[in-house]
DNA sequence: ACATCCATGTCGCTT
DNA sequence: AAGCGACGTGGATGT
């Protein structure tokens, strides 16, 4: 990995144009040849950037650009979509080269899986008598989260999320509308289930006459593990 | 911003938990406070981060941390939601620190809103006959991208992507059936234009009898600016 | 502050 | 390879 501090202008051309007008910034060359603009602020995205696969290559400045005060070109150009940035170096503060190797990797620990998991061995918070049918039961639409069945032998399918928004009200609807096509299952009823239900989603749930749960996902952890969370 | 070069370990607890194993990455100390982790490779997304407002402070290891290796901990913990990363030094090959000073940012030549104007000018792009009523028409859950009446004088309704997604339909639909229930402007058809427009979504739209519309961003242009685009 | 919607989204998994 | 959904989505914008 290269450092290089410097002051630059940059532009982007490619899904959309963009331009950077002349400042101090990083500029971060990977390994694989990709490149990141940052400022010393904002988030984590960079200002600008190229991802691999691509190819920098380095290029004397013209008559004009030498007159502006450019003193390098960088060329970074993606090697399937042809977008391309250019970095013009007016002065390089610093550059630094380092050997990093390979990265082990990030190791997560997820939650909406675990969510469902927790769910699973708890389906009574869906209402007494609810007995689990089975998790990630396969629809020619794709995978509901968890199908059970009511006390009065109804079935019943749970949406899981850790934010209840929208789009997971929208997905349900698309769950039950076929599987109440189905005469084997049929009639199914809906429960969406999240950490934290957004008014607009419930409204929306509730209009379709889709039940919407909230869930504690400590307390569920707490039952879950019972020497954690005794404090 | 300080660049530190260093063989660390990482673990992230907040929405998630997360753990980086021992290896050589390099972390961006921000002005703000703000910590990225870089691996050589991957995307512009660091492998962990925290963004601002967030404080970070560094400590001593204790015995154990210690005989293990770790010679510093950096804490970084985000000051509103108390999500919290945790950097085990082991060893610093690199620490330098730099001014960049405030930058002046990127200036965007977008995309999806010239589109929604070039549509706008050539609006018979929708079919022979089709005016044009207003942009950013206002319903009472939001606004639709283009209004437009057909050579029947009913009124189309029109929703602009640059990728026609499953979602974009489902934004369509949900426009139509409110539209659809106010007798002024009843009966209401839909047009679902984008420059690309995925299989599962044109199924969706067709199904619903909403018609499905692909620009071609380039000549659009090239009939805005004729200067453009003759070669 | 909250809700919505876009993104050069990126990432990971399935077909 | 392409499609599809989730994301510690982040970020801008309008209410």
């Amino acid at each position: 990995m290269r450092l290089v501090i410097a002051r630059c202008s940059v532009d982007y051309a490619g899904r959309l144009s963009a331009h950077l007008p002349l400042a101090t910034r990083l500029l971060m060359v990977k390994g694989d040849g990709s490149l990141l603009v940052h400022s010393d602020g904002g988030s984590y995205k960079p200002l600008n950037w190229m991802s691999p696969p691509c190819t920098l290559t380095t290029a004397e400045p013209d008559d004009d650009q030498a007159a502006a005060g450019v003193t390098q070109i960088w060329n970074v150009v993606h090697q399937k979509t042809a977008d391309e940035l250019i970095v013009s170096i007016h002065e390089v503060l610093h550059d630094s080269s380092h050997e990093l190797g390979i990265d082990p990797g990030l190791v997560k620990d997820g939650v909406e899986a675990h969510l469902q998991k927790l769910l699973a061995e708890q389906i009574e918070l869906l209402g007494e008598g609810h007995r689990l049918v089975r998790r990630e039961y396969m629809t020619a639409i794709g995978p509901v989260d968890i199908l059970a069945i009511d006390p009065s032998g109804s079935s019943v399918a749970v949406e899981l999320k850790r934010r209840g928004d929208i789009d997971g009200v929208e997905q349900l609807t698309r769950y039950l509308e076929l599987m109440n096509r189905d005469p084997r299952i049929a009639p199914v009823t809906g429960v969406f289930a999240a950490q934290e239900i957004k008014p607009q989603a419930r409204t929306l749930a509730e209009d379709r006459g889709i039940r919407c749960l909230v869930l504690d996902y400590d307390a569920m952890r707490g039952v879950d593990d019972g020497h954690a969370r005794l404090f």
